[in-house]
DNA sequence: ACCATTACTGACCAGTCAGTCAGTAAATCC
DNA sequence: GGATTTACTGACTGACTGGTCAGTAATGGT
């Protein structure tokens, strides 16, 4: 509650088109885009409670106005961010999976390394801390992100840990558990990235989530397999983008 | 934003010795206590900016002016609800580091299951999510969170994991990213349950933490063990309280 | 019983913000 | 170029909230 917000530069909206600062301008199909696009940006970095709509419509290039017209509410704002970054982002991992024919430790190393490029290393991911923090106060979104998130994303490793149980690579343990063994640390990663991540603390080492998500890779593929000597499973490297 | 505090029975301090609703009393001692217990159930529910302060206030059993003659504003009280419970949190973790005789193992079992039993299965945890949430509007606090949390947090883990690595126990890993690779679960699990944990959700079948941490400390022991297959390490039951 | 002290109260204030709407001007049509 | 439509604006409002302070009453002393 005390600096203005550090990413706020003139205006996201200029990058898509819109003449600096000048004329008014009408642009009925960009407006929306841009919208969630700004109010995804100020909900991770300040939060639902703590945006302000005004602001939100500065950042979009638009005034306040213009944003009610587009979304009824800051409630329904929010759940139109919400909707847009994460509805569907399941499909792709389930689709990746099915056609997968390697072994199971290379798969797993596969979806968690293409999670961490395509979502977790991206500003979507963000909108986790938010669902975490503000879910209580809107109960609704509980639902949908249970629906949308967490049990596809748990059927997914779930479905690559039993895949691997059932092909005599790993061992019998309660899938559901392993599934969430292995997507909390992805979850924890994403969310710190956007929190304390953001601070510059000095005197802890930051942490670097691709090193820590291939040790942890590392780690649990070796306590999954049933002969984890045979070979140290090939380290997917789990790159960075930009 | 649409239902009133779930929690917010009549008021907290009534347990604690207040004459229901009838005449107004003196009690200096217990106030800031009572206070701080208020503020960190609705801290912990809606986070810092939903929540108000006369609701804290009433909580606790006093009015609004009583609250800020203990705390000069609401951002001290929040801060005065992080020091009083995460503060000295880690020392007992030391302690009961530099003390253990046993394996590694056991060791990092003993850890985690106390870190769940003492913190993460406790209204304390929730302020986890109140920090990743809110740490960018209170640049300071991430300081703080570092310095208290993160960091000892970090050492005492990496030095339980060194530990086994100068025994023998445990292979060579890099000790900073295995540390997070332990705390990262616990962590999220800690959040979770305060979270969408708390929400009814139908069709996602919750998670039990403790079984996903036994699971977990499996998976990663038998991923760090030299010699995994020796014994699978004594699965230390962690308990739920009350 | 009276006073002095002070923990406590709650009406109040100044500031803030989600949401509104009468009006403006950009596009389109003739 | 004038008329019509409509995307857009921003001053405004009503509700709310962090924080204040003059006043109240519980307590302890004499």
């Amino acid at each position: 509650m005390h600096d203005e917000p550090t990413s706020a530069a003139p205006a996201l909206a200029e990058a898509a088109g819109a003449a600096d600062g000048a004329a008014r301008q009408r642009r009925k199909e960009a407006r929306p885009q841009e919208l969630l696009a700004a109010a995804l940006t100020l909900f991770v970095e300040k939060g639902f409670a703590a945006t302000r709509t005004e602001e939100v419509a500065r950042l979009a290039g638009v005034s306040k106005g213009t944003l009610f017209l587009y979304y009824p509410s800051k409630e329904e704002l929010f759940k139109a961010v919400v909707r847009h970054n994460l509805t569907s982002l399941i499909a792709e991992g389930e689709q990746l999976a099915a056609s997968f024919e390697g072994s199971s430790s290379e798969l797993l190393g596969l979806l968690i390394q293409t999670w961490w490029e395509r979502f977790g290393n991206t500003p979507a991911a963000g909108i986790h801390k938010v669902i975490l923090a503000e879910v209580r106060n809107f109960p609704e979104l509980a639902q949908f992100y249970a629906d949308e998130v967490m049990v596809p994303a748990e059927r997914l490793f779930g479905g690559c840990v039993a895949r691997g149980v059932a092909r005599g690579e790993f061992r019998h343990l309660p899938i559901h558990e392993v599934s969430l063994a292995l997507i909390a640390p992805l979850i924890f990663m994403a969310v710190h990235r956007h929190s304390v991540g953001c601070c510059p603390v000095q005197g802890s080492a930051g942490m670097d989530p691709e090193r820590v998500l291939r040790t942890q890779l590392d780690l649990v593929l070796r306590g999954l397999q049933v002969r984890p000597d045979a070979r140290p499973p090939r380290k997917a490297s789990v790159k960075a983008r930009a």
